[in-house]
DNA sequence: TCCCTGTCGATGCAATTGCATCTATATGGA
DNA sequence: TCCATATAGATGCAATTGCATCGACAGGGA
């Protein structure tokens, strides 16, 4: 818990630094960025994000009021929308990863060997819930 | 990230379901009854905690509030003060522990095995800063 | 067709967090 | 002694989170 908390609170102070949004934005626009312009549907983006509905929501809409993503209609449930990443989305998610990935390394890349990272991983993902066996 | 978050999550609903305070008061419950009668002083328990000045201050009112420490000045430093658990705190410790012990084993005591989990926090241990090198 | 129940997503309200700043005291140097 | 600076801790305000609930639509059975 310890060592998960100042990994992400490092990395946030180097997104604020940069004048970027919290982490939380990169992994929306990231799956968004993965599902390409299909888009997604809000309640598939909340079990990847590990964020509740109304986080994802509020997100979305923090998203959409800053041109990164738009929302559209879906034509067969009246109830739902679907959520796509814009240019500038994908441009923000750029800039973000450039920070992002820059902390991953030196907070983790640099520490670790790539077997123990490896390891790592391994040893993580038997605690996911889902457990990862592999 | 996603690990400790769920790992987290999981223990919260835990505490929750039994009507008990989140894991932040556990921490610093735990961190007052290691110090002992002497109490502590919150810049020292801030560095233990990894919460900021401005939570830490807010946590311990609430925690007075509900009884759980008490305040007392300090001789040498009119700034400051001491602080320190009470019974009712011990108290509340004790059964914050039965629900987070309870929640630490069934979600990594029983998926690794002892070697497992020493090499994990031996990983982990590597990232912390200040890096612990055993 | 008409309910009844379930799912999707939004939102009012209270609690918490983050940020910046404030007050009060301490400490060191001129 | 007096002042400048630093440290301990609290707090006003805005943003975010959590909780509960709501409104809207879907889907299935009577």
């Amino acid at each position: 818990m310890r060592v998960s908390r100042q990994l992400v609170e490092k990395t946030e102070d180097a997104l604020k630094a940069g004048g970027l949004p919290p982490l939380a934005w990169y992994d929306v626009l990231h799956e968004l960025a993965e599902a390409g312009e299909g888009g997604l549907r809000p309640f598939e983006l909340i079990d990847r994000v590990l964020l509740a509905q109304y986080n994802v929501s509020r997100l979305l809409a923090r998203l959409e009021a800053d041109g990164l993503v738009e929302r559209l209609p879906v034509s067969d449930d009246g109830r739902g929308q679907t959520v796509r990443i814009t240019p500038s989305g994908r441009e923000t998610r750029r800039r973000l990863w450039a920070v992002y990935g820059k902390a991953i390394s030196e907070l983790m890349g640099d520490r670790l060997s790539s077997e123990e990272l490896e390891m790592l991983a391994r040893l993580l993902g038997r605690l996911r819930d889902p457990p990862i066996m592999e």
